[in-house]
DNA sequence: ATTATATATGAACAAGTGCTCACATGATAA
DNA sequence: TTATCATGTGAGCACTTGTTCATATATAAT
C-alpha cells in the first residue's frame, strides 16, 4: 500500500529512494557541528538571561550579576564562554566592564524560541 | 562624561537606571528555563543531525541510523529524548517506525542558526 | 604607598549527558 | 511454533558542563 517499500534490507536501506531523496539536501557535517555547538549556548538558563538582558540593554558585570541573581564568578566564567563564541563583546569604563551583543541575529532566534515556547503554554 | 554613573555602590546596582529599564522587560524564569531546555534539544549534534532529516522527510529508525551513520541504539535514546520534548512524532508500518517533525517552528529556527553560522564562513 | 572595588581565572567537584552493551519487546516471515 | 528483523530501554561508564572557592589582576579612591 506504502510507496516504496521493499521490505528487506539487502541493500543499505530499506527505504532508498527517501533516503536519497534526502541524502544530498543536508548540510556538511562540520556545520551541522558548529550549528550545534551554536543552539548549546543558548542552552543554558544562566546564559539566555545573560543575553535576554544584553538583548535589551548592555550591562556591567556588577549589575548583571545581582539582576541575575548569580555569583559574580559564576557570571564570569559564562561571560567567558559567550565571549569566546563570539556572542558578546566588552568595552571597559573606569572599574565595570560593559558586555553587549555582538550580533542582532541572536534576537530573532531567541523571539523564535520564545514564540516556539509560549505556544505550549497554552 | 557618561550618563547615569555614581561610581559607588551603596545600592543594589551601579548604574541603577539601567538596571530598572531592563528588569521589567525580561521574560519570567520559568519561561527562561523551558526556553534554555528546548534550545539543549538542538544543542547537540545528532540530534541536529536528526532533524535535519526529518526537516525534509519523515524516515524510519533504520534508514536514519545508517544515514546518519550512527548506533540504531544512539538513535533510539535520541528520538526518546526528542520525544519527550515534543519535537517529533512517529507512526508505525509494519516493522518500521516513522519519525517526523511535530512542528514547524523548528524548521524557522534552525533556518536562523543555519544562517547565523554561514556569515561566519566568510 | 595602601585599601577598596570590579572583574577574571584556575582548580576541584558534583551533576548532567550521550554513548555502548546487553537484553526486552513487538511484528513479520518461514 | 520458531526465527528474524526493527525498535526500545535499563545499566554502566566516560566525558562534559556549570558551579564554588580561592586567588589574581586592574582600576580607582584614600
Amino acid at each position: 500500500m506504502g510507496n516504496t517499500n521493499e521490505n528487506n534490507c539487502r541493500g543499505k536501506f530499506i527505504h532508498g529512494e527517501i533516503v536519497h531523496q534526502v541524502q544530498n539536501s543536508i548540510p556538511q557535517d562540520e556545520i551541522l557541528y558548529d550549528l550545534a555547538d551554536f543552539f548549546k549556548m543558548l542552552g543554558d538558563t544562566t546564559r539566555i538571561k545573560i543575553l535576554q538582558v544584553l538583548l535589551i540593554s548592555e550591562m556591567c558585570v556588577y549589575d548583571l550579576a545581582s539582576l541575575l541573581n548569580v555569583s559574580q564568578s559564576a557570571l564570569s566564567h559564562q561571560l567567558k564562554t559567550l565571549r569566546q563564541a563570539d556572542l558578546v563583546k566588552y568595552r571597559k569604563e573606569g572599574k565595570s566592564v560593559f558586555y553587549s551583543l555582538k550580533d542582532e541575529h541572536i534576537n530573532s532566534i531567541i523571539d523564535l524560541g520564545l514564540t516556539h515556547i509560549m505556544e505550549k503554554f497554552k
